[in-house]
Formats: C-alpha cells, structure tokens, sequence
DNA sequence: TTTGTTTCCGCAAATCTATGCAACAACAGA
DNA sequence: TCTGTTGTTGCATAGATTTGCGGAAACAAA
C-alpha cells in the first residue's frame, strides 16, 4: 500500500468504518502527486470496484475534507482534491482564464489571517481557500 | 427609479440592450441593501414579469458581474448578488457554520494581493474574493 | 462463527447553475 | 412609424453536486 496507511489506521481508531469506497478514495487520492477531479476518483474507483456510486465519491471526499484529510481545490466550477499535507501545507491560485493553478506558501496570507483573527474573531479555513486572479501568461495573452 | 439609474444609461451607451428583464434584475439588487440570492432575484422578477426564465436571471446576473456593476458572494454553495460599490469596496468573510457574512475593507487584502503580483504575476481578483471560515458566535458555541 | 447494532452505500430524485438553439424584440436607420 | 439587424430570451436540456431513504455490510461482542 502506499503512504496513506496512518490516515487508514488514525480514522479506524476514531471509529469509522474503513469500507473498501473509502480505501479505495484515499489510495486514488494518495497515489496522485496534485490535485483529482471528482469525476476522475469516480473513474478509477469504478476499475477496481464496479459498482460504487457517484454519491459515494462526492460524500466521502467531503468526509475526508472535513477531517482535514484531503484539501479541496475549486477549479472553474469543479471540485478537485489532493491529500492534505500538514508538514507542507499550501494554498492554491487559480486562474479564472485557463484554469491553471499555482501554489502558495501559507506565510502569504498568515499576516492576512491573524488580522482577521484580532480583529473580528473570525478564523478563515486557510486550509480551504483558493484564491482565484489571472495568471502571469493569460494576463500578457490580452 | 432608483440609484441604478447611472449604470443602467452607461450600460445603453456601451450598445448593450436593456430588455425589461435586465432592468428588473438591476432594479432587484439595486434596492436591496446588501446580497440577494439567486432565486430570490427569480421570484421578484416573476412578480413583475411572470415569463421571466430562470436561466434569463443567471446569465444577467453573470453578465452584470462580467461589468463589475454586481459583485458575486458565494454563501454556503449557493450563489448571491450585490451591486458594486467602487466608492466603498469591500470584501466578505462567511461563515461556514452559520452562513453569516461579515464585510471587510480591502486594505486587509492590499499587501497580500501586492505580493501575488510582483512576486507572481498572478492578479488576484480581489472583487469576487470571498474568505471561508467561522465566526466569533459559532467559534464560541463549538 | 454468529448475531446485533449502527454506520454507510446504492439508488433515485432534487437542487443549483450553465448552455445550445430557434423565436423574439431592442434599437438604429429609413 | 416601419423595418431590418443582431443581441437576448424562453425553453429544454445538460452538468455538477447534494440529499432522503431503505437495504447492506462493518465492526464489536457473545
């Protein structure tokens, strides 16, 4: 297997039930280095077990965003994932005009958020925030 | 009519056509202070105009978008509108637990958004960005 | 291994948003 | 005011994602 076994066992130990969809989702998910489409997860997953539902990939993808598992990068209306890597954590770019995205360290906008933070309280889900623009190249194209 | 009036003649002089519907759309959003959803903009203009399409609603909301004269608010997976201010910009942080939405002046994007342009080429489009996260009220029930 | 509990899945349907196309109607010019 | 051009609309449909529900299966305990 590959090296999301920890994530396997720590979700075990927290109760939940490792049912061969949620394996098969995180493998797919692990195995990629960048971001899956949801489609795509679906595609493979069906190679090795015919007959998961679509349903399935989108509520188990949401499950694992929101134990912070896999990030979910928004690209031109389309849910894309990718494991989330807590020792590298990144943010993404996104241009609006060829979809290409571009990655961020999170020291950009960790001044950002702790004003945010002193200042209304509120603590934005840097996890999950992709900040959409127009590239370098698309930019020069107009 | 109301203070959309500037918009509506600059739009006639850029040669667009101002059909009943967009001008209702305008109206809608325009005599609301703050955002309106979707399907809300729907239902007002069916009481003005009962034929009006749904589809008709997304593409002048995204039309008047396109023209920076509305700004789009995304709030818990749906779509919501409101008319540009370009005296008063500002931005929203929503929150993820109770969908409130806070606005935020965009000085607090200012240096970020200047660091992704030098260093990256990449221009944000800090119109249309909207920060997730959770606010003080829901943060504190958790 | 069997049973019981409770979570999870497949299926179907709903929701929200976007789009192709033919008919319609704004606006300009006669 | 009438007419022609061309941008817009309504309708139907498609695409992406979510949700309700009853049956299935994971895991614990016997």
């Amino acid at each position: 297997m590959s090296g999301h076994d920890s994530a396997v066992s720590r979700l075990r130990a927290q109760g939940y039930r490792m049912t061969p969809q949620r394996l098969s989702v995180l493998d797919i998910v692990a195995r990629r280095t960048g971001h899956v489409g949801a489609d795509e997860v679906w595609n493979l997953a069906r190679e090795e077990h015919p007959y998961v539902d679509l349903a399935t990939i989108y509520r188990t993808l949401q499950w694992l965003k929101g134990l912070g598992v896999v990030t979910e990068v928004i690209i031109g209306n389309k849910l894309h994932f990718e494991m989330s890597d807590h020792h590298n954590p990144h943010n993404h770019m996104v241009c609006s005009v060829c979809d290409g995205v571009q990655t961020l360290t999170p020291d950009y906008l960790a001044e950002f958020s702790q004003r945010l933070e002193q200042e209304f309280g509120f603590s934005p889900s840097l996890d999950n925030i992709t900040i959409g623009g127009v590239c370098n190249q698309c930019r020069a194209v107009t």
